[in-house]
Order: structure tokens, then C-alpha cells, then sequence
DNA sequence: CTGAAAGCGCTAACAA
DNA sequence: TTGTTAGCGCTTTCAG
């Protein structure tokens, strides 16, 4: 068996650098105030020892921990099959690691879960969290609130407690809708059916407004709910078909909805665009530039609603000296506020 | 300015109950060795006070942290555009969680981020890794050899130093190849083409080798290189057809690559099956059951490999005592062993 | 500019 | 069974 190795310590490093512990703290935490020489010195025996600090020890000192939560809520298989979330981390990532602050995992797999994330927001590991908030009546913003844990959110969260002075990152869902359905408009279709997505998230409610907005007294019949999937977008569309099969444009809540309403349309025989246009939202490049034919889609950024995330979580922190305590929401106090990004429309040829 | 309302600490919650530290402590650990009614006083202080442990003052004398790192290089947009990683950290999750143990989650964007996550993995946050050696020079095993950190990697690692002895979880990518190939040989295919991953990854290498295997003395030209993503699957498709017009058969690394494929090859007006017989690798079911035709695949059980690499790290970090020691690698004294997982052929309609 | 000393909140011997 | 006592490794006043 080998011996552990047991890590050096500030003190190993201090006695072979012939000086104190505070002496060597100081240059590990950027040696402001320490004479040259000194510095050099602890330099040396720092690397001869191939010291690196404990975390634990300097957490529990500074109550700073460098780390933020990112929690999920995953209550379908979906979440991993859309790239969405993929993006959107890899934002996230990308501002952390910047900041070398580390980012904590979290994925809840329905209420069971809940008391253990919200017993880790609390347990003094992470500074703060981001939180993906997918359903109306989700628990998890009034959760958070009540660990006193700054968040921000990644849409805009339900309706439920603690949600009204919550700051969140969002797109221009409703905005966006309205754009995709006036470009139907202004292509002269007039028969315009609407694919909705999940609609307990708000997204997806967002995004039917918007529809409602531009296409005033469209008929019930015209609006069919999908689940943000393909195989959704299926069901939707063949309904659509057989409730009105004179309809000539489609705007489905998000591309994966879109690629699935292509394909019941060409097994039906439709042509796009000529029998029936067809918009999607998100531009998603892998799903959207490999339809047939190509997506015209309503364009948002979600990397950089990740790293705007991030950002705005960052930034409260640092107004704020340590750890978490009271005051939980970011948006409390001047602190920063939620922020809708605009959406573009990307024309392709379906529509 | 609202106060900040301190944390209560074990000592708050002794004196409420009136017992000592200790024994609240060891209420809080499971009330081992603690008459019911002490147990109870404790609980309802607890409880009153919304008492939470400190993590980073119980990490620092437990050494142990209940929490894992799972390191992802990203050099490309690839990583998160697949559902492949998405599927694995929710096998890694889901076992995680059922043993309290958090994920943090370690992004890598090239060369410039490696020091940082060797900083974390040596700087104490984490009992253990699991590495998703992408690259073949991938310095990540070394490294992490280097922090002494146990460590499971997926997908059988490059052929670095300190790789030899690693533990590892892996399809039968050759296995599942060849199984492929075979099927296609089969069907009376004769002309069968590859479009390789990208090889400077094992799955690639051994997939191709296994294409091999059946295909001893198949024309170079038959062999296109891909990338794993749809788009590097129809540049290789077109090539092939370019220069073997007569195929009647393909062997794509995986589902992203098949899509690109039968993408180019229905745009050339070849049938899939009856013209040129089309495999995948993967069994993506988000990629293989929409494409069209349905695709014949090797399915490998992803999330399992995710639940398998986790199951394996958390068993080795049990048989030993507390945090990382010298001996990072779990293969080493009769730890854990690497497990390589069988495919199994799913028929579809493409071949 | 540097060192000495006092904890951060918790667990784990050891005593009682 | 319970309490007492030392630290875990680090930062941070406060003297010098």
C-alpha cells in the first residue's frame, strides 16, 4: 500500500520559506504589501512543495465558496434531447470560467428533490443561483427565496410566491411571436394555425399571446398544444390538418415543433412553402439549417442569455461583501434587474 | 439596508436544547449513540432555529466533501449540439443524487483551462472525478493522475501517460461495429462504405477498426473520415458517392452522421434501403427514429454508462477512508475494474 | 512591511 | 450516554 501523501500545508510553506503563515497567505491571495524578495521566496517554496490552498479552510473564513448552482428542473425526458439547455450552461460556463468561480450541477427530477436542493442552497456551498424555472407551479423561486440565496432566473419564472421581484433573463418571447405571425401576414396567408408549446411554462404562454396578438379572432380550431418535441409537433399538426385542412401557415413554438410539423406536412402530401408556410422560433442552427426545407425561424441568442445570466448574478455579488444572507433577491435595492432580450426573425425558405 | 441575520451555528442550537455540541452533532449525523428524548429536545432546536451545517467547517476536519466533479472538454460546438452528453449526466446525476452527493460540473474550453481545473481537482472540493476524455493527447489524464485524484474516465481513454492503468466505462464500439457490418453483409450488401467519426477519439478508432475487422480488404476509397456531426456526415456522403457511385451500402459512426447522409443521399435521388442500405451507431432516438427512413442502429445505453461510471467512482471512494490520497487510480489494488458494455442491433427501416 | 494570535463552525478522541 | 477539548487550514485584525 502507498503512503498518503498528506498536502502541504501554509504553514509546510511558510517554514521552508522562512517566513510567517500570514506572510505566505498574502502572496497566495495576490501579494499586495509583500516585499519583492519575500515574495519570490514564498513563490519558490510554494512550487517546490506543489502547494494548493484548501478550499475548505478558506471558505469557512471568508464565507466566499467562488461556486454558483445552476438548477434544473427536469421532469421530462425533453430537457436533454434540446440542445437549449446545452447552450445555455455553455454560456454560463463560459462567464464563470472567466471568473474562476465553479459551477454546481444541480438536476431535479421532480418534488422528491426539492428538499435536497433546497437544503444544499442552504448549507453554505455556493454563492448563488441560477435556476431554470420550467413550470408555472414550481416550487423552486419560492425556494430559493426562503434559502436567502441570490438568483437569477433563466426565463421568466410562474406566478407562484416570491416570483414578483425576481430577476430574470428572458427573450422577447411575445415580441417574437408577433414577428413570426406578421411575416405569415405579409406573406398573404391568412389561415395561420399555431403550435403551442408546453403550456406550463411561459414561454410557450408568452408565445401563444403573441400569436393571439396579431391574429385577433382566429379560430379555436387553428391552435393545437404540442410539448416543445417533435413527436408533439406531429400530433399537432395532423390535428390541425383534420380540424383544417385549408389552413396555408404554420407557426410552431419552438424548431423541434417545427421539424415535426414539416414532416406530417410532406407525408401529406403539402408542399412548403407553397401549400403551407412554416415559421419556428429559436434558431436552433442543428435543427433549423437541416430541415427540409431549411427553417425560417425567430432567432434568440440563448448562449448569450447564459453568460448574461451569469453576469447579472456576478455583479450582485459583487455589490455585496460575502456570503448569502437576507436579502436574497438581486433585484431588491438597486441591485441588478431582469433583462428581455430582442429576437430576430432568420429567413429561410419554409416560409 | 435589512441586517444580515447570522447563520445559527451548532452552538446556538446546544444551548436552545441545553445539551453540547457534540451531542447535537450527533443528532445531526443520525442520533447515533443518543438517548430519544436528548434526540428530540435537538430536532425541535433545529428546527426552531432553521439550522443548516456548515459544509465547508464540516469538510475541513471530515476531509470528505459529497461532492464529484465531472470534467468535459469542449473544443467544439459539437459537445452540446449532441444529445450524447446530456443523456450521460443524467445517469451520472440520478445515481449521484440517490447517494446526497453533488455534481460540479467542469466545462473545459482548450489548453488555457487545463490549469484551472487541475487548481480545483488539487485544491479539495471534490471526492472524485469523472472525465470524458474526448481527444486522444488529451492531457486531462495525466492531470488528473497528477492531483492524485480518483478518477473514472468514459469512453476509453487516449493513450497518454498514466492512461494504462485507468479506469474506465465504455461501449463495444468494435463489437457493435462489426455487429453492424455484418448485418449489412447480410442483407447482400457488397460495396459497403464507412464514414468514420472524428478520429482522434477512441469510439471513432475502434468503430473503424471494427469496420475493418468484416471488411478486410475493403478500398481506401470507401472509407470517408466524418466528424460525428450531420454536416461532416454529408461532405463525407458526397465524397463517397463521388468516388464509389456503386455503393450499396454505408456505415456511419453515428446517428448525427447517418442524418447527414441519408440527407445527401435522397438529395441525389438514391432509395434508402432498397439502392444503398444505411446504419448508424448510437440509437439517439431523438435522431434515429425521425430521420427518413427510420434508422437501423447499434444502440449503446448511454444513460447507464453515465449511472455505471458514477456507481463505480462512489464504490472505490468508499472503500477508502476520506478524501484523495496518492493512489488516484481506482484500477490500482483491486479497486474497481473498467467495464466495457454490450451494443445491441436495432432494426429499422434504412437497412 | 511582517509576525503573532484569534477564531471561522465543525467533528472526533477522550473523559467523565 | 454525554460533555470537554483539541484541532482541521486558512484569513485577518492588531501589534511591532
Amino acid at each position: 500500500m502507498t503512503e498518503i501523501p498528506p498536502r502541504p500545508t501554509l504553514e509546510a510553506v511558510a517554514a521552508r520559506a522562512g517566513v510567517s503563515r500570514a506572510t505566505v497567505s498574502r502572496v497566495v491571495n495576490g501579494g499586495e504589501g509583500v516585499r519583492r524578495p519575500l515574495v519570490e521566496k514564498v513563490r519558490r517554496a510554494v512550487e517546490e512543495l506543489g502547494y494548493v490552498p484548501n478550499q475548505a479552510a478558506r471558505s469557512l473564513v471568508t464565507r466566499r465558496h467562488d461556486a454558483i448552482a445552476v438548477v434544473i428542473a427536469e421532469p421530462e425526458v425533453r430537457v436533454f434531447a434540446d440542445p437549449f439547455f446545452g447552450l445555455q450552461l455553455r454560456g454560463i460556463s463560459k462567464e464563470l470560467t472567466a471568473r474562476d468561480c465553479q459551477l454546481v450541477l444541480l438536476l431535479t427530477e421532480g418534488r422528491a428533490d426539492h428538499a435536497r436542493v433546497g437544503r444544499y442552497l442552504s448549507g453554505g456551498h455556493v454563492d448563488g443561483a441560477l435556476v431554470f424555472s420550467l413550470h408555472l407551479d414550481d416550487p423552486l423561486p419560492e425556494l430559493v427565496r426562503r434559502a436567502g440565496m441570490p438568483t437569477v432566473f433563466g426565463g421568466r419564472p410562474g406566478w407562484g410566491e416570491g416570483t414578483r421581484s425576481a430577476v430574470y433573463v428572458d427573450s422577447d418571447n411575445r415580441g417574437g411571436a408577433r414577428e413570426a405571425v406578421r411575416h405569415l401576414v405579409g406573406l398573404g396567408r391568412r389561415r395561420i394555425a399555431h403550435i403551442t408549446g408546453a403550456l406550463d411554462q411561459t414561454s410557450a404562454v408568452d408565445r401563444l399571446d403573441g400569436f393571439r396578438d396579431v391574429m385577433v379572432d382566429v379560430a379555436p380550431g387553428l391552435i393545437a398544444e404540442g410539448d416543445f418535441t417533435p413527436a408533439g409537433g406531429e400530433r399537432a399538426m395532423r390535428l390541425l390538418l383534420e380540424r383544417h385542412p385549408d389552413l396555408d401557415a404554420v407557426f410552431a413554438a419552438n424548431d423541434l415543433t417545427a421539424s415535426g410539423a414539416l414532416r406530417v406536412l410532406r407525408a401529406q402530401g403539402r408542399r412548403v412553402p407553397e401549400d403551407v408556410a412554416v415559421v419556428g422560433f429559436d434558431d436552433m442552427l442543428t435543427v433549423a439549417e437541416q430541415t427540409d426545407p431549411p427553417l425560417t425561424t425567430v432567432r434568440q441568442d440563448i448562449e448569450e442569455m447564459g453568460r448574461l445570466m451569469a453576469r447579472l448574478l456576478l455583479r450582485h455579488l459583487d455589490g455585496r461583501g460575502g456570503g448569502p444572507d437576507g436579502d436574497g433577491a438581486p433585484g431588491v435595492g438597486g441591485g441588478p434587474t431582469s433583462v428581455v432580450l430582442p429576437t430576430t426573425l432568420v429567413r429561410r425558405a419554409s416560409a
